[in-house]
DNA sequence: TTTAATTAGTCATATATGAGACTATTTATT
DNA sequence: AATAAATAGTCTCATATATGACTAATTAAA
């Protein structure tokens, strides 16, 4: 692969695997998310899963940080400190929840708002860069197919706690 | 979401962001990725780098560090790490390239298949678990639309170095 | 050739992350 | 009500990862 055609390299590295859907996936969403995530982070000062936190309050204000865990799948240890860090940079705010006082409500504020409006075109271009290959229709299907494996994911990681006990 | 029906609160979380396509691929990978891999760095001792530099070498033998990076985006240094982990396990051997002496070949050891049959097992029963909301053919298409989409990568990977000079 | 520029790989250090203990509050059990 | 169990969130510490400097080997340029 260092030397000769890369595309055949690449393709035949591809389709070796045992597991061809989850190593594709993994690795295009690897090569979509890394790059510009590393440029987010360089060029506004915030870390991976303050990121994640802003674009999940963007259209859901009012969650709690265990709700984030629910929803991502992050150790709620990481979504805490992300939680603190964009309150220390005034991105967010926290109101305790007025019927258990243990959980406290996430909103963004003005800041965090325009923080969000700054680096979101960016993971959109990308985006529709990655999808640049697909016909309308393809990425129409494609998007069906997404949702409805997204929408199964509930199901399949309720056998965690299986998992953790098997021998392996 | 604490509260009410996950579902419908999930499904209202996943529709709503502005890159619906990058937010699904990379959800549904994360929570088939996690918890696998987690299991196997805790019952195996491996950390991630060396369980995925193990699947690359059970299937493409002798490839360089430097092959890792561009095939899976890694850093050269976490790379590095990996091989000289996993050689001291003794579950990779290095050979230094003929015909260009800083590249080192790298290959799979017997007590490296050994660990590779162990957990591959797992990794396919998820893969499978993952797929069962979708019918054979929905599979197909998924795969053709994944393969076409991994294909198009290198295109806009390439893009990186004007990112980085970008102004976000 | 000699010098400069690349490239593969390693290392040192700073930062980020994971695992689990801990506090405060709420819910379940008796 | 009193006690136990569960839950939301924070904190500490050990580990993992990113960044950039460094060495050695190769290729390109003068």
């Amino acid at each position: 692969m260092t030397k000769g055609n890369g595309d055949d390299d690449l393709s035949a590295i591809l389709d070796g695997t045992e597991i061809p859907f989850a190593y594709k996936m993994s690795y295009i969403a690897n090569f979509y998310r890394e790059p510009s995530f590393r440029l987010i982070e360089a060029k506004l000062d915030l870390k991976r899963s303050e990121i994640v936190l802003l674009i999940f309050l963007a259209f859901r204000q009012g969650i709690t940080a265990q709700d984030m865990c629910d929803l991502t799948g992050h150790l709620k240890a990481n979504v805490s400190r992300a939680v603190l860090a964009l309150e220390k940079k005034g991105m967010i705010v926290r109101r305790a929840d007025r019927t258990d006082s243990r959980r406290q409500l996430l909103f963004l504020t003005d800041a965090g708002q325009a923080a969000y409006r700054r680096f979101m075109p960016l993971l959109k271009a990308r985006e529709t860069a990655m999808l640049a290959g697909l016909s309308a229709r393809e990425r129409h299907q494609f998007m069906r197919l997404l949702t409805k494996l997204a929408a199964h994911v509930p199901d399949w990681t309720g056998e965690n706690d299986e998992l953790k006990r098997s021998e392996l």
